[in-house]
DNA sequence: TCTTGACCTAGAGTTGCTCCAACACCCTAT
DNA sequence: ATAGGGTGTTGGAGCAACTCTAGGTCAAGA
């Protein structure tokens, strides 16, 4: 498939594809006849998991090196594991800062909810 | 206060702070007669309402439109009310999608983990 | 006295895209 | 046949939102 189609299905546009692939963070792209990139399902695969490390935080400088070690081969798994899993964590604090933030939000909207109610209550004194 | 306790207290850096306020979105920036900003309980307030909005993903031009409406005064509450909402709207989504997210690095993490474990039996055989 | 540390400014650098110009190719309608 | 529209290509410019650096002032502590 193209690479319109790949970035659908994958959630990344084709500029961050294309800008993707220049860092390194593809692991294949062939080209046909015309030099138009495809995609097959499992690099589509890819490009989901590249969507899905950049939607949870993670810097391009370790999206590289993850993907440095998928290339490395079966034998980097455990240090896979590892960044995965430091990734992980810090995308807890995230979650744990993002629910005090939006409460912060809630009790804001709450509040100016509050002044309305009580200038209408005035004006219609 | 001076800028760096605001800072720590806010959650933003005097970097930031200071690069605020040139955007115009910081209320009130008093200089003591050194030139040093020194701010009050309330403006420190406001400097965590604007980590809140940061922290939450909202632009900074929207940031920077809400100050406005604060500036202009007591009427604009309504208009306030609207701009956040819209704002926790779109957050909503935002979380929802980080969840799927999450839910995929989970199952690659687990996946991982999974091979692993199936190589160590292969060895053990 | 001197050095440490907190502040100041203007401006450069960074990250991670995102858009643009200028071109190629293919399809369809006139 | 050719004009338009839609897809793709490239290199490079532009953008958001910081973040850091250089070069300076000032006050307090060893």
């Amino acid at each position: 498939m193209n690479i319109g189609e790949a970035g659908k299905l994958s959630g990344l546009s084709p500029d961050t594809i294309r800008f993707y692939e220049k860092r390194g963070l593809i692991l294949s792209t062939k080209r046909d006849e015309k030099g138009h990139r495809y995609y097959a399902e499992n690099d589509v695969g890819w490009l989901g998991m590249l969507a899905c490390l950049r939607g949870t935080g993670m810097p391009l400088a370790e999206t590289e090196a993850f993907t440095r070690l998928v290339q490395e081969g079966d034998h980097t798994v455990p240090e896979r594991i590892k960044l995965l899993e430091g990734h992980r964590e810090r995308l807890e604090q995230k979650r744990a800062e993002l629910d005090r933030f939006e409460k912060h939000l809630d009790e804001k909207i709450a509040y100016y909810n509050d002044f309305v109610k009580t200038e209408e209550k005035k004006k219609a004194q």
